[in-house]
Parts: structure tokens; sequence; C-alpha cells
DNA sequence: GCACTTTGGCAACAGCGTTGCGAAAGTAGG
DNA sequence: CCTACTTTCGCAACGCTGTTGCCAAAGTGC
């Protein structure tokens, strides 16, 4: 609802409830909403619905869909979102692969790609490998209307708002490569987002259901975070947020690789090597303790390939520590969960482009 | 601009425009601001501004104040706030200790109150204390118009929603007290906002133009946070972000009150009692480039009766920690500064107030 | 004194959600 | 089957928002 300077006309003011009833329209699903419960949810009146819902349906992106029981008068004419009326690419960009999915307004993936991919091999043939699955996944499904964008997703720090790549760690010729203006060019001005891979999971969870304040733990190569703070992703003024590896739980502790000493991230690693998978599982409920303190959320979710080794293990670690801290506080113990991570960055990548529709994000 | 489910209607449509123009005329202060840089500072036309400032003059909310020099046309007219056109009261209960402001709605203190209070003498005694000294600011001050509300800051959690304590260290006879509907009954339905002692501090220096995302780091006889991101303050869910002290910087480290080991806490405050400043200052900078990498912010501002012993110090030591760091990460180093404490919480309470008539925190 | 520039109000306007009212589509009871 | 009632939901008129077109006001520069 925010524009240059926050100023908010009429156009703005539609666009806002009109995404509202969007989201609500997609989180009931197949299932359905009928227009009384969207007004119920909104705070809008009734009519005021009727007139979005008419507008909507006269766009496509909304139909009717039978009706619910009488409970006494005219029955509830339920409407549905119509999820074919839009689709997105997610792209998850990673060191050694490429993996993309073509989604639909649902957030359901309609078609899948995954080859080899060399980040050294230069920004022009990543750029064409990348176009060329773009175009295969946006022409191969029949009935794929408009391409609402192109969300990437790949490691490293970057300035999500430009869309440029600032370091990918082992590459150093993608050191200010503006990706998003690149892209764009490549695909005949077709909007694209690029952002973190592990903002991209934490978006996508969001958007799933997982409501409220969460942090995503991810433990692979490295250990990083994505955090959603009310629904929407926390990135800070320069996308910088989340940096969670190096957050440092061991004064004077042994070196890590950034050149500091005692990060977690080295330290859990550390304890990954040497087997001992629950001291790894405790170091990092000790960071995830330290952030749910300072930020009072509510879910840790934790995933990448490390944790899906022994996910229990770390589950039940992670949760130790946080229970531990819950006494002391007398608070209420923040959950923990974890979460598969097959293709779930690609996913995410597409609700980058599709989160905006729904007034989340953005 | 969020009702209840976050639907949006013409009032509320209104209210936001005219909390935004408020809020760059505060911001301007006794300089000014004429309707043209209001338009372009908020995105709208013009005409709507000169709508919404006709409005507020006739409210007696903004006036007219001169005139600019003239670019070859017609020279702008310069508007203004009418600070006295409202005013607020801020209160800070301490252990032993009452401090409360009257300001206007500029933020100017126009009167001040302090007193020696025990906590521990019971809500009823306490309660009476408060309102006796509110009707005292209330009244004292000639040309005192709608005093618009009450601002309570106390340390220890409590729900910022609800208004209700959760515990206050020491004084257990205060848990679960729902202090602002009692407060508010006890002034007769005069609006209460209750919120953490480092909070006030901290909303009060983003509404003094401290702008961006920044964490208020207070080192008193404990060790908490306020935190501000994007222009308002963080509390999360149950208020109980910024709980900075409890952050465990030393695995298996030394006990601390609180039944964890190694937090920032009790490592700064060890370090202090032995006279140890600069290693004081190294555990704290380490806990803030902890936050400065979760979150990304911009600015650490440090103070407290602690942090006033020294500040120079403390300073020095904390910015040393996140240079480091910036040269590491590459990015640029966060600002840091130590802010006088002498008031600043009363003041803050009173902004808890004063700030959601300029759209801010809320 | 005239031409020009810039500000800012008046009036008409389009578009938003709201209100009043009535048609549509069911249930419940005779 | 018909009638009465309940509930849903769209049409039309409305009030209010910011917007646009236009013009008076108030300066500067020649």
């Amino acid at each position: 609802m925010r524009g240059a300077g926050g100023g908010a006309n009429l156009l703005a003011l539609r666009s806002h409830n009109t995404a509202l009833v969007l989201d609500l329209l997609r989180t009931a699903g197949a299932e359905g909403i009928s227009r009384l419960e969207l007004a119920e949810r909104t705070g809008l009146t009734p009519q005021a619905v009727s007139k979005i819902t008419a507008r909507l349906r006269e766009e496509g992106l909304a139909a009717e869909a039978g009706r619910r029981a009488s409970t006494g008068g005219k029955p509830r004419t339920v409407l549905r979102l119509v999820p074919e009326a839009g689709h997105a690419v997610g792209v998850h960009l990673d060191r050694d692969e490429l993996r993309a999915v073509l989604a639909d307004l649902d957030g359901t993936v309609v078609a899948r790609r995954r080859t080899a991919l060399d980040l050294g091999a230069g920004a022009e043939a990543v750029l064409g490998r990348v176009a060329s699955v773009v175009g295969e996944l946006g022409t191969e499904v029949a009935g794929v209307q408009a391409l609402l964008g192109v969300g990437v997703a790949l490691p490293g720090p970057l300035d999500h708002r430009r869309g440029v790549l600032h370091r990918v760690t082992g590459f150093p010729e993608w050191d200010g490569f503006p990706l998003r203006e690149a892209l764009s060019a490549r695909l005949g001005s077709v909007p694209v987002v690029v952002d973190k891979d592990t903002n991209a999971v934490a978006l996508g969870l969001a958007v799933g259901g997982e409501g409220g304040s969460f942090a995503y733990l991810h433990l692979g190569t490295g250990l990083g975070a994505g955090l959603v703070i009310g629904g929407s992703v926390h990135r800070g003024p320069r996308t910088g947020a989340g940096e969670f590896g190096h957050q440092v739980v061991q004064l004077d502790g042994p070196p890590c690789g950034c050149g500091d000493r005692g990060c977690v991230e080295a330290l859990c690693l550390a304890a990954v090597a040497r087997g001992e998978t629950e001291e790894a599982a405790r170091v990092l409920g000790t960071g995830a303790a330290n952030l749910v303190g300072l930020l009072d959320i509510d879910r840790v979710l934790v995933g990448g390939r490390t944790v899906e080794g022994a996910p229990e293990v770390f589950v039940s670690g992670v949760r130790r520590v946080l229970e531990a801290r819950a006494r002391r506080t007398g608070e209420e113990c923040a959950a923990v969960r974890s979460v598969p991570g097959e293709g779930r960055v690609a996913e995410g990548a597409a609700q980058l482009v599709l989160a905006p529709v729904f007034g989340q994000d953005g």
C-alpha cells in the first residue's frame, strides 16, 4: 500500500483490496470461499466484495464453483481462484546445477526442468541456458497464458531491490553482475526478480501456509537463514539479513573461513565432520535460541542436505535448546520442524513473482 | 492502513494520507514545508495536499508560517505543525523512581516530574501515584488542550498489545497485572499504551530523526535492546523481541543469572565488574555484530548507565568489532554512536501515544 | 508596465466503497 | 403445491476520495 513516498490513492486502494481478496481465494484452494466469508475476513462490506469479485471473474482470475448447503435461505455461492490464469517460472541457480519449475497462480508446479550447470562458465553461457529453459517451460504446457515473470534464487549476497549480485562464493566473475536487467532484456522484458536461495525457501514456506514469524535455517555446504516476520520476508535494506552462519557463539573459538572465530557455521560443520551430529544440533540450537530471543519468532524450520541426513537428530537437538530457554523465560517454546528440501528453492523462486499478486512480499 | 482483516476503505485511505502529511510537517519542524514539497514527498497530487492541509488548518493542527523566496513566480506558502494542538504524557516506571514528561505534538517536553517510587508498594499505591502525576502535568500547563493519551514504559517482559505485564524482575506481585486497563479506568478512559523501556527509547530515537533500521542497546543493571526495522519498532508477536542480553556468545561459558551459560549480559557485566571496560565493549560488540548480520541494520546506538560511565570506550570497542566484520563481508560498516539517557525513556513513552498520530508504530 | 513563471484554490469529474432496496433461490410449514 | 420466511447478492443512488482543467494571485525580469 506504499508508493514512492507512501501516499495512497484510489488505485492503490483498489489493488490493495483486490490483492487481499485474491489471497483469500488462493488460501481457500479448491474448496473455495463465499462472498460473505470474504467480506468477514477482509472487513469490507459484502457489496464491495461483490464488485471486486465481479471484476476478477471478468478478468478470468476467479470463477464460481458450486454452492454451499443452505442454512435456511439462499445458499452461498462458492468462488475459487482460476489457477491457470497466470504462471510464473522459478529458477534455482546452484553451483553445479539448474533447477526450474513452472508454477500456476496457486503455486502448483506444472512442469519441472533440471540440468547440470557450471556457474563458472561465464554470464553469457549461464544466461543463455536459463533463457532456453524458461522458453521451454513457457511453451511446453498447453493453455499457459500470460507469463507473469521469472524468479531467480541463488546463493551468495546480492541486492534484491536492484537485482544485482554482489558475490557468488567461488565465482568472482559474477561480482556486481546486474542479473535482473540482463535476464529481463534477454527474455524480452519479462519481469525478473532475484533473491537469495534461503529467502526463496522462506517465502515459499510463508505462502504455503506457514503463518506468523519464523526462521528457516539451511544447513548444507554452508549455514544460512531466511527470516519471515509477520508474514513477509525480512531482507534488510541491503538484502543482507539472514547472515545466520557467521553469528559468533564461541568468543575466540576456532577460526572460521570468513576470518572470524567461533561462528555457528564453523562449529556446526566441524561437529558434523567429526560425526558428532548431536553436538552440531546443539550448536545450531544455540544460534536458533539467540534468534528466537532477539526477534520473538514463533517457529524454527530446519532444512538442507546436512539436516536431511539425520532430520530427527537435528530437530530434537534444536528443540532441546529452545525448550530449556522457554523454561527459563516462562514463555511458550518456539516450535521446531524439519522441512524436506527437494525442489523447494525453485518453487520459492516462483513465489517471488506470484506473492506480490496476493499482496505479500513486495 | 490495516483494519481487522486488512481491508482498506476510504476512511482508512484518508487517515493514512493525513498521517503522512502530519509526519512531514512534524519532521520539517519550525522551518516548515510548502504544499508542493509535501506533494513531491508523498507522491500525492498538489491538489490532494491542498485539500488535506485545508482540513488540518481547519482542525487547528496546521497553520501557515510565512513564505519562501520566489523562484520566478508566486512564492511557496510555508506550512507548519501547531504543536500545542495536542499533548501526551510519558511515564517511566523504574524500580525506585517515577519520571514523567508532558510533551506536545512535536515531542517537545513542556513539563517534567520526578519522584521516588517503590514499585513493590503494590499496584494500588503505584497507580495512584501515576494518576496524580498525570493529573498535575495535564492541568499545570496553560493552554494544554486535548490529552491524547498516556504512554507508560517499564522494564521486564509484558504484552504491548493487551497492555498486560508478565513479570517485573524482583516484584512478583505485578505478574499478569492488566496495567493498561487499570490505569485507563483510573484516569477516566484516557488511552493508555504500555511498552518495554528499551522499546520506548528506540521509538523516541526513531521519531527523533533516526531513520532506517537500527538497534538501541541499553547496558545498565542489565542488558536489553530495542529494535527499529524500517522505521517502526519490532516487538514480535508477544512483545518479547529485543532479548539481547541472553544471547549466548560463549558456548558453555560462565553461568548467567538466567540459568544459561555464556550470555552476553553475564560476560559483559562481569568484565565491567573486573574493571575491564574494553573487554566489556568487545563482548558487547560481538553481540551487536551478530545482530547486524542477522537483521542487516544500519546503525547501533548504545546507552545506559554503564555506557555513560565511559561512552567513548564502548563506542570505539563496539565499532572495532563491527569494522572487522565489515572488512570480511565487504559491506559498509554499520555506524555506532552513544546516546545520552537522561529522561529518554519517559520521552519515548510519550511517543508511544504521539507516533500513531503520524502513522508510525501502531 | 508588460510578459512570464509559479503557486494554489475552485469546480467538474472519475472511481472507490457504502447504503437502500429488490430479485433470486433456497427452507419450513401448512 | 402454495405461502411465508430467510439469506444471498446485484442494481442504483450516494458520499467521499483523489484527479484534472482552468484561472486568479503573486511574485520576477525586461
